[in-house]
DNA sequence: GCGCGGATTGACCGGTCGGTCAAGTGGCCG
DNA sequence: CGGCCACTTGACCGACCGGTCAATCCGCGC
């Protein structure tokens, strides 16, 4: 049911059915994975699913606001206070990547929620904020004049496709460390942005 | 059953089911599909499915690797025999972009694809044959001193990322049209390849 | 016109899925 | 101690899924 009164033993379960959850929707995906397999590799009864959440497709969208939630508090505590725009975008691009890295689970889940028509809504918001979030540092980049003048939405989504390309082959395809490729990934997406010198 | 023989109105009815199983995948994606809906759309008996596919995992597999020999006979025309490393890169990466508007059904189905570690070996083959030709000619561009000595490979994947999030973003998300994003996605590949000039 | 074999039908099967619910359990508070 | 209520159980349900197959159709070569 919707808005179930907690005890703290009770928000504790919650949580660990909404991990268990992130964990094999990650692994087998998210239509392979039944509710039973959940449950069961939990070791506990098919109502303890029902009782904390409505249903499959709800748990799962809880799933990525959170795990888009924790990206962007990141990001912002990345940023703090750097007055350099290109050196904001430089930051945030470092520190999710260091996320994606952190919590492939649930990069690989944002992956696969952009595929499926189901949960476009809640992805479409979560993203665009996201984009919002780059093109306030675009716009200040461009009255600096470090940028050229370009549509700064489009320039922001340049930025994250180099991310997630990247990150997906070597997390997931490849299974390897991040750290040369982050560099690259800066490089690549600073060049891009600015253009020749 | 595999490998059946066929006659030219069998291969017509193959393909017949394969347009229109590409087209309900794309758009309630792959596992809400069902062969059902497959052949009843049709307006066939469920027989027909089973007579010129394994099955359905089957059939994708097949759909994915059609998709992905087009593209790259595409790319391969339209580079022809263009001199200029760079030159080549920007002209794939406008075919590219052409490609995918005209076949959204199928780049989105790659796209869903890459998600789902199911279709990963066939997804993994195709992407790598994808990578190494436009490592060819990052190579040849490094070779002639008009990008810096980087890892090809990252900066393949890199530009792929780009083309990949733009195009979904414009064509599934919002709908418009490809033509100025084209030109910005090429802006930006070819300056994070070539770097400060 | 007959028969062969490619092509088609659709009822049927075992299994699984998402979801329900009546019946408990046990910790806490009065 | 008693009763309340958050929490748990797991059998159960109807729907649907992927896949099978015996029966039938039908176009074509002989």
């Amino acid at each position: 049911m919707t808005q179930r009164k907690l005890t703290p033993r009770g928000r504790e379960r919650r949580n660990q059915v909404m991990l268990r959850a992130a964990e094999l929707f990650a692994e087998k995906g998210y239509h392979p994975t039944s509710v039973s397999d959940i449950v069961t590799s939990l070791g506990v009864g098919k109502g303890v699913f029902y009782w904390y959440f409505e249903n499959k497709e709800e748990l799962f969208a809880e799933i990525l606001r959170g795990a888009h939630t924790d990206l962007r508090r990141r990001q912002r505590v990345a940023i703090g206070d750097e007055p350099d725009p290109l050196r904001r975008i430089e930051a945030g691009i470092r520190e999710t990547m260091r996320w994606f890295h952190e919590h492939r689970d649930s990069f690989s889940l944002l992956l696969f929620a952009a595929t499926d028509e189901r949960f476009a809504p809640v992805l479409r918001r979560n993203q665009e904020v996201a984009i919002d979030d780059t093109v306030r540092h675009l716009k200040d980049a461009i009255v600096a004049g470090q940028i050229p003048d370009q549509d700064p939405q489009t320039l922001a989504r340049a930025v994250i496709g180099v991310l997630e390309k990247l990150a997906h082959s070597c997390l997931i395809e490849r299974d390897e460390p991040l750290d040369a490729t982050t560099d690259a990934a800066v490089a690549f997406c600073l060049h891009g942005l600015t253009g020749p010198r």
